[in-house]
RNA sequence: GCGGGUGUGGCGAAAUGGUAUACGCGUCAGGUUUAGGACCUGAUGAGAGAAAUCUCGUGCGGGUUCAAAUCCCGCCAUCCGCACCA
């Protein structure tokens, strides 16, 4: 054994130790309970970042940690591999897009598995092999048999920079998801997923998903955004039209005063007489600053009570949602009442507050009143109540066959065509006589040509590809144009970690129609999902899409593909900005001051790392200083996994500290453990020093909290500082005896099996050296024995009126009677009571006593 | 505006009704070393005191309780998500 601790050596020791026993290769075993332990699979842009390696710390113990409680672990890895910066890269560097992904992928599996982690290699998926992508399109085809895939043309969200469309989802703040450029609208003809056919069953299963971050489930409800309402028919008055409107307020009725349209509602162009204005107010359509209208000249007649009112086009009403026509009511809403305001329109109140005097004509409004209220001035509807009156009203205009109550969504169809070439291709093919026809299935995959130009010019490669574009029609066998649209890279992750159930990443749906529950029975769902919290809804939504639409197929049960989600925090650092020459890196600082300019330099917040603020770690670098095991344990350590994580160079060091502390205290001790048999796991009475029988306590104490804190969300930053804990006693003990030695021996064993699943290779390293023939990936997770961890001597408060006035050690399990005599009989306390008397005393079992006087 | 999280020593954090600050970092002192580093030992919330001790202390203000970082009510700060959704 080395005396000195050489990360470098031991860690490429036992990586290459686990390789070439494929240690980590998972098969399907029914005898053995299963545990599907997973992380978000990363997109191959180059390099591995902190953000990675905190994501697959926590993964990784969870793994280890599960694997040595004898569950039978599937812990796989893969690459999202389809997606822009590889066109990008292409068109600025001339590499093709293809050998630019695999080669990152190439070097980001080396930097994996530098750190360490246990996956199986065998089950690993590449988006963007046809292998994979195969069934993307077998997923369309099928998705299009059942109408859940669809043509439609429609306005959408296009990115002028990444130069595609992109789903709601995708837009953030009206900026793009990845280059944050102002989105605007347009008309295309696009592929969609019917995502809203399962727009319910996605809503009310939330409450199902038990084992989600509360914050996660809650934005996926708001998403969805279900609000219950009616749709009323407003007749337009002159004209042989209707406008249909939807209302959340059914109770307002009476109170609408004029009718608002969307710009791009189909009436508008009709209704409007003044077609210039009506440009305007499109232009200004979706903009949240001012709200903007235009009388159309026509009236509306109210179905509640056949009053004509004006009908406007507003800016501000949004054909997206409901009808794309809305009934004012400026009393009772405030943007109809700032919009009533503007253009001077009649505002009728209709809900009064409760308890108030039902007098509308002294009732000033300076604002809508949203509240539930009292009808009033609703003919027979006065006088009831908000929410009763709500559903009257809705009934009385369902009978009269003017509208119906109905159930709206805010979630919207999934936009799945892409204008760009790295991606999937659609299967569908143009044909002249034919119209859409679907690639037959034994034609997949429509493979994604290589031999293309990267123009840059915003065409896509495959519609400039006439080799791609042109083929037959598979129904008439005449001329036809394939779709040259790809899939949004959105598809590929919704349905990865059903891939990797596949023994060998052999994906075979076709014949899990025949054998549901072989395979992906077995593994399905994961059980424990982990990664960042900005996919709270993007791809965590569109996977519980996907995970239906496969079960609705047969090949599955479970409706939900995730039991638990952790969503890890974020790593963030320090930032440094110099006045003149703007974020700078900690090398660029000296005493303070930048080296370029000597300006004196703001220490700014602490960020989420980014490499525009300069305030990254490389996680190469840091491997090459202190090795994997370093680098897990502290980015384990510094906070609890859902947390944001803040670095800490001191605090890299301090872990690096610890496992040389251990490393130390083996070597120190090597010969004595090597000839010591740990005996203690048998036997509970040994012939032990008093002085000695401390540290089988305290080890046994620490397997409990190790395993609780584990057990309990994933605390691992608390167990880590249990075995720190460990640690120090272990130093400080001085064996005497024989049974001193076991004793010893039995603690250092105990903590590298509880060490080994936050830093695997040091653990197996000092295990083997302590004369251990297996692995300790082969070892059971050690148990803990009450009888040994409890304490024999306790430490006993005593408080007077609820202050801690003195400390006594007493034996453990006392009765309460013994507790309290020995409490009031302690000097102290009879000095500070004195002659006054006794009005309660509470004892606090094995810990403490409050003596009330 | 609505919803959610967070707020505790010099710093990362621990404690989910019962000793506030475990563990780590930093700092200070001592040891070791030719020196530096590394390592080891000890101290380390604030204030007062020679000391024993005492007082204060978990963003702020109230409340419940024998007992509150923890439960309740009202604020403040900060971060995140959503946002003209009718």
């Amino acid at each position: 054994m080395e005396e000195r601790y050489d990360p470098q050596k031991v860690e490429l020791k036992w990586q290459k130790y686990w390789a070439e026993r494929n240690i980590f290769k998972t098969e399907q075993d029914s005898s053995k309970k299963k545990f599907y332990c997973l992380e978000m699979f990363p997109y191959p842009s180059g390099k591995i970042h902190m953000g990675h390696v905190r994501n697959y710390a926590i993964g990784d113990v969870i793994a280890r940690y599960k694997r040595m409680r004898g569950f039978n672990v599937i812990h796989p890895m893969g690459w999202d591999a389809f997606g822009m910066p590889a066109e990008n890269a292409a068109i600025k560097e001339g590499i093709h897009p293809a050998k630019w992904t695999y080669e990152n992928i190439a070097y980001m599996k080396k930097q994996l598995d530098r750190m360490g982690l246990s996956y199986d290699w065998d089950r690993e998926v590449t988006t963007c092999s046809p292998d994979y992508y195969k069934w993307n399109q077998w997923f369309f085809l099928k998705m299009y048999e059942k109408g859940l895939a669809y043509r439609k043309s429609s306005f959408v969200n296009w990115c002028p920079s990444c130069m595609t469309v992109l789903a709601n989802e995708q837009v953030i703040d009206s900026g793009c998801w990845r280059c944050d450029t102002a989105v605007i609208k347009k008309e295309l003809e696009q592929w969609f997923f019917r995502i809203t056919h399962y727009a319910e069953d996605l809503l009310n299963a939330c409450d199902e998903l038990k084992g989600w971050p509360e914050k996660v489930v809650l934005m996926q409800k708001n998403w969805i955004g279900k609000s219950e309402g009616l749709e009323a028919d407003f007749k337009v008055a002159e004209m042989d039209a209707r406008i249909r409107i939807f209302t959340t307020r059914a109770d307002t009725l009476f109170g609408a005063t004029f009718v608002c349209l969307a710009p791009t509602h189909p009436l508008s162009e009709k209704l409007a007489a003044d077609k210039e204005a009506l440009k305007k107010v499109k232009e200004r359509y979706g903009k949240e600053d001012e709200k903007i209208g235009l009388f159309t000249g026509r009236y509306a007649v109210n179905p509640a009570n056949d009053e004509k009112i004006p009908i406007y086009i507003a800016n501000f009403v949004l054909m997206e949602y409901g009808t794309g026509a809305i009934m004012s009511v400026p009393a009772h809403d405030q943007r109809d009442f700032e919009f009533a305001k503007k253009y001077e329109l009649p505002i009728k109140i209709v809900i009064m507050p409760e308890n108030s005097e039902l007098q509308t004509s002294n009732f000033e409004l300076n604002a809508a009143f949203e509240d539930e209220g009292i009808l009033v001035d609703s003919s027979s509807y006065s006088r009831l109540r908000s929410d009763v009156a709500r559903i009257e009203i809705a009934k009385h205009i369902e009978k009269k066959g003017l509208g119906k109550r109905v159930i709206n969504y805010k979630l919207r169809d999934w936009g799945i065509s892409r204008q760009r070439y790295w991606g999937t291709p659609i299967p569908i093919i143009y044909c002249e006589k034919c119209g859409v026809v679907p690639v037959p299935e034994q034609e997949l995959p429509v493979i994604l040509p290589e031999d293309v130009k990267f123009t840059g010019t915003g065409s896509s490669p495959l519609a400039d590809s006439e080799k791609f574009v042109n083929t037959s029609c598979p129904k008439c066998n005449g001329k036809a144009r394939r779709e040259t649209d790809t899939m949004d890279t959105f598809v590929d992750s919704s349905w990865y970690f059903i891939a990797y159930c596949f023994d060998n990443g052999k994906i075979d749906f076709n014949s899990q129609l025949s054998t549901l529950n072989s395979q992906l029975g077995y593994w399905m769902p994961v059980d424990q999902y982990i990664g960042g919290v900005e996919h709270a809804v993007l791809h965590l939504l569109y996977s519980r899409f996907f995970t239906r639409v496969i079960k609705d197929l047969g090949i599955i049960n479970p409706s939900e593909p995730f039991t638990n989600l952790l969503t890890q925090g974020m790593v963030c650092k320090e930032t440094l900005k110099c006045p003149e020459h703007g974020w700078l890196l900690p090398e660029d600082v000296k005493d303070e001051k930048c080296v370029k300019c000597g300006k004196a330099v703001e220490r700014g917040r602490v960020e989420k790392m980014s490499k525009s603020k300069k305030n990254v770690i490389d996680p190469d670098h840091l491997i090459n200083k202190y090795g994997a095991d370093t680098s897990r344990l502290f980015s384990l350590f510094a906070a609890p996994p859902e947390r944001d994580l803040e670095w800490s160079d001191q605090g890299v060091e301090g872990a690096h500290r610890f496992l040389n502390r251990i490393w130390g205290i083996v070597y120190k001790n090597r010969n004595a453990l090597c000839v010591t048999r740990n005996e203690l796991k048998n036997k509970n009475s040994l012939r032990i020093t008093d002085y000695a029988s401390c540290l089988p306590r305290k080890t046994h104490q620490t397997i409990k909290r190790v395993t609780n804190d584990i057990e309990r969300e994933y605390h691992f930053n608390t167990a880590i500082a249990a075995l720190m804990e460990l640690v120090n006693d272990l130093s400080s003990f001085d064996p005497k005896t024989q049974d001193d030695w076991k004793a010893f021996r039995f603690s250092a064993e105990t903590l590298l099996l509880l060490l080994s699943p936050f830093s695997p290779h040091i653990s197996e390293e000092l295990w083997e050296s302590m004369g251990n023939k297996k692995s300790i990936l082969e070892q059971k997770w050690p148990s803990w024995d009450e009888n040994i961890a409890k304490e024999e001597e306790i430490e006993l408060v005593i408080q007077i009126n609820g202050k801690v006035k003195a400390k006594i050690m007493i034996p453990a399990g006392l009765s309460d009677d013994e507790v309290r005599k020995k409490a009031l009989n302690e000097p102290k306390t009879q000095e500070i009571i004195g002659k006054k008397a006794l009005k309660k005393v509470f004892i606090v079992k094995g810990k403490l006593v409050n003596i009330v006087i």
